[in-house]
RNA sequence: UCCGCAGUAGCUCAGUGGUAGAGCAAUCGGCUGUUAACCGAUUGGUCGCAGGUUCGAAUCCUGCCUGCGGAGCCA
């Protein structure tokens, strides 16, 4: 096995080799510090002109930042590191000198650190951001596995949207329209009349003219799908799940969360279950508390984040009026007039995560609907076909990754939640 | 689409009517424990673009472009 940085705490006292970076460097007369990045982490290499001779640590004190290299060294212990260990360098070999590096170690605007995204990502608050998405990724999929959830993927080239709401990125396909899309559900439905439990991961596109930290035109979402489950139950789901991918980055990304200052004191309290509250009564919370809200209004963000402020956990805010919400979803029997749906509202002002309700299982009152939106039998008939043959109580939600990774690592902005983020101005890199 | 803010060196910014500036980066030199290292020197400019006012404009006026923050919409 290969020495990595991050496991170079494995082989104290022995001689190692690896490949990496300059990422920064300090010298004086006789001694130079190469922090050195190979991508699983920073170690800092000492280099001593006694020790290398005249020639190599000339080398090293000229090296450019970002130069790539092969480094020989002795892994030695030291309180004065970050880590505890430290490389004691014996020779190195340059794999190329790079040219002048853009991002210097110096405040840089957002504007300039997205010109040159491709190469943020190699700076270590960017690079913890996204092992957090990443362990947030490798959670979801052990969670789903471990509850008997299989993955299925949705199409991404559709024909017709699904909630008809929002505005979708018009292409060609061949002759026709299609459309990239916005939500695999309509499909995750299909797929859990066929396997009971199943969750897609992939992206989404929504060609709205957003603006905010909180949204991109291109995004990540996680959609589980549940048969013979009614909306109480996959509200059950969601908590357990929002916790174990909490926990799991507490367990798995101390460092990560160290480097990017969060507070994790914040996180460890995120246990299920979690508070949940009506719509009505989030209304009267907000009219209490000075907003103009009336009974039949969505919520806007400063609404969501005062909510949010209110608990210590996620909240769920069930029950909204049917009006303002999807055409599938289910009327709550004991409340007709509202869906037996629920967004889950993350703490802190990161907003909501979470969509999710149960659906519409009867067909006549499916048929109605398609009547109200004008929906077409030829588009959506296989859609209708679900509640035609052995319809199920059936509940399933949508969870976004980049707001999700944005709150549990504490960023403020989406755009740095996701490696190459698309937004309303930016399609490159 | 609407509201607000900004655009000056490669980067981050100062300069509000009178010779275009600083820190970082780059280049050269110094320094044996640095942590955005430090110290000295050098290099670096179409002041977003176009027009106008003025003896004189980075600075004032008009228009445009670009970006940022927020709203609406949503995950």
């Amino acid at each position: 096995m290969k020495a990595t940085i991050e496991r170079l705490n494995q082989y104290i006292g022995q001689e190692v080799r690896f490949g990496a970076w300059l990422a920064n460097k300090r010298s004086s007369g006789k001694i130079a510090f190469l922090q050195l990045r190979d991508g699983t982490g920073f170690v800092q290499g000492v280099i001593v002109k006694n020790d290398v001779g005249e020639e190599l640590f000339a080398q090293a004190k000229n090296l450019p930042q970002e130069s790539s290299l092969y480094v020989d060294g002795t892994v030695k212990e030291d309180d004065r590191s970050p880590t505890g260990v430290e490389l004691q360098v014996t020779g190195f070999e340059i794999i190329q000198e790079a040219e002048a590096y853009p991002i210097t170690p110096k405040e840089h605007g957002t504007e300039f650190l997205m010109d040159n995204r491709h190469l943020w990502m190699r700076s270590r608050k960017q690079h913890a951001l996204l092992r957090i998405r990443d362990e947030i990724i490798q959670a979801t999929y052990a969670f789903f596995r471990e509850n008997q959830f299989i993955k299925v993927d949705p199409p991404i080239l559709t024909g017709s949207s699904a909630e008809g709401t929002t505005s979708l990125f018009h292409t060609k396909y061949f002759d026709e329209d299609a459309y990239l899309s916005q939500s695999g559900q309509l499909y995750m439905e299909a797929a859990a009349l066929a396997f009971q439990r199943v969750f897609s991961f992939g992206p989404t596109f929504r060609a709205e003219k957003s603006k905010t930290r909180r949204h991109l035109i291109e995004f990540w979402m996680i959609e589980p799908e549940m048969a013979f489950c009614d909306h109480n139950e996959s509200l059950e789901i969601q908590e357990q799940y929002v916790s174990h991918v909490v926990q799991a980055v507490l367990a798995n990304c101390r460092q990560e969360l160290t480097t990017l200052e969060r507070d994790t004191s914040k996180l460890e309290t995120i246990q299920a279950p979690f508070p949940r509250i009506t719509y009505d009564k989030a209304v009267e919370m907000l009219q209490e508390a000075g907003y103009e809200v009336s009974w039949g209004e969505d919520f806007g963000a400063p609404h969501e984040t005062y909510i949010a402020e209110q608990f210590q956990k996620p909240v769920f805010i069930t029950n909204y009026p049917l009006e303002i919400k999807a055409f599938y979803m289910k009327p709550d029997p004991d409340y007709p007039e509202t869906a037996l749906c629920a967004d889950l509202i993350a703490p802190e002002g990161y907003g909501e995560i979470i969509g999710g309700s149960q659906r519409i299982d009867d067909p006549q009152l499916m048929k109605q609907r398609y009547e109200e939106h004008n929906l077409s039998e030829e588009a959506y008939g296989w859609y209708l076909d679900l509640r035609k043959y052995g319809t199920v109580p059936h509940s399933g939600f949508g969870l976004g990754l980049e707001r999700t990774v944005g709150w549990i690592a504490g960023t403020e902005h989406v755009r740095e939640t996701i490696p190459f983020p698309r937004l309303l101005n930016r399609l490159y890199p």
